[in-house]
DNA sequence: TCCATTTATTAACATATGTTAATGCCCCTC
DNA sequence: GAGGGGCATTAACATATGTTAATAAATGGA
């Protein structure tokens, strides 16, 4: 069973990492969190649904998918523990979610409620300029990774792929990692093999 | 000629139609205005070289562009008048320039020096919001525009740049257009010619 | 207006990647 | 320990797309 304060104190750390919140913050902030759990396969956020919350990963592994219009999946990103699987897109649009985050294995999360989170911008305007810190952190780190999915090869970006999430590939099927790099799974096989 | 005063009431006029500035902010802001232009093939920024400015485009056609290491060239956006060709990582961030900005014709800009302009945030708390707001409607395009590029084919993708860029693919080379969609202008024509 | 350059098209060919299918492995459960 | 489901690998084949090259059309400068 998990100890909410102790749990929800590694959600407290992960957010003072990217700015210092003012005091009493934390405390107001505090009383919108819940813990969840999911079983493997469960949706954290579905396509067509509205999102609620602010995602903080304690323990599991989520993967991010779009869907094209025959059905086909295509992986995005995967988040491990420490990291934020939220539907950042519908929660800033209010509009239905355009992508889904599906639990890997069996999560657990820290929850935020984001439309009461907003509304202590009002109180604490730190928190406004905190958001603003962490959208100018995504949007530099999707450049990134935009930059090398597009410029790269697939084997490379399987190279990079295996460098900045060791042991990930020990613990999801090799299809997801297909899908994430853009090509089928046999081609990704024909990819590990010419390796050596 | 252009005339100054002209100019910057267009650049102003698009920045409140994102969000209403506090009395007094645009006053200090315009300071920080200057006009610039640029001949064809010029480049607005450069990989490598450190941004100082956010854009305004006013007239012209703008492309941003990835380089690989064996120096190929992947376009990711066009801009047209009244859109915002800024190096909005490298400005957040403070690092060189990942990505290029190269005048596709003959180009006049408002550009707003960044640094100063991050300073009056706090003058005018406003502009911290004004920010945040920026970035989430920057974020949410993206990802909207990140979906449509993975889970369509090249062919798809093309009409829907022709319904979102109309007339644009009268004033640019296509090979421009094949370059975006992530394919060989060769194969380009072939989905032209396939059309009928 | 003419010439040179750039760009688009087309064809022939090469190649990488997808498709289908068969095989075998691994792990789980009973 | 046996059976079954999910998954990775491999092979044979199909196909889409890239490559090279030749031609034609459009564009721009002198």
């Amino acid at each position: 069973m998990l100890d909410r304060e102790r749990e929800f104190e590694k959600f407290r750390i992960a957010i003072e990492s990217v700015c210092h919140l003012q005091p009493g913050a934390w405390d107001d902030l505090s009383e919108l969190l819940t813990l969840k759990q999911y079983k493997k396969n469960d949706y954290l956020s579905r396509e067509g649904e509205m999102a609620y919350n602010a995602v903080f990963l304690l323990d599991g592994i989520v993967r991010v998918f779009y869907r094209n219009k025959d059905g086909a999946e295509y992986n995005k990103t995967f988040f491990v523990p420490g990291m934020f699987p939220t539907p950042l897109t519908a929660l800033l649009s209010g509009a239905p979610n355009l992508i889904n985050f599906q639990a890997l294995t069996d999560c657990d999360t820290v929850e935020l409620n984001f439309a009461e989170f907003k509304k202590l911008f009002k109180k604490y305007p730190s928190l406004d300029s905190f958001m603003r810190i962490v959208l100018e952190i995504e949007w530099i780190k999707k450049e990134r990774h935009d930059i090398r999915m597009v410029t790269n090869s697939a084997a490379e970006n399987y190279e990079i792929f295996l460098e900045e999430h060791p042991g990930l590939e020990q613990q999801i099927p090799q299809y997801h990692i297909a899908s994430y790099l853009g090509i089928t799974p046999i081609q990704l096989s024909r990819i590990r093999s010419s390796k050596q």
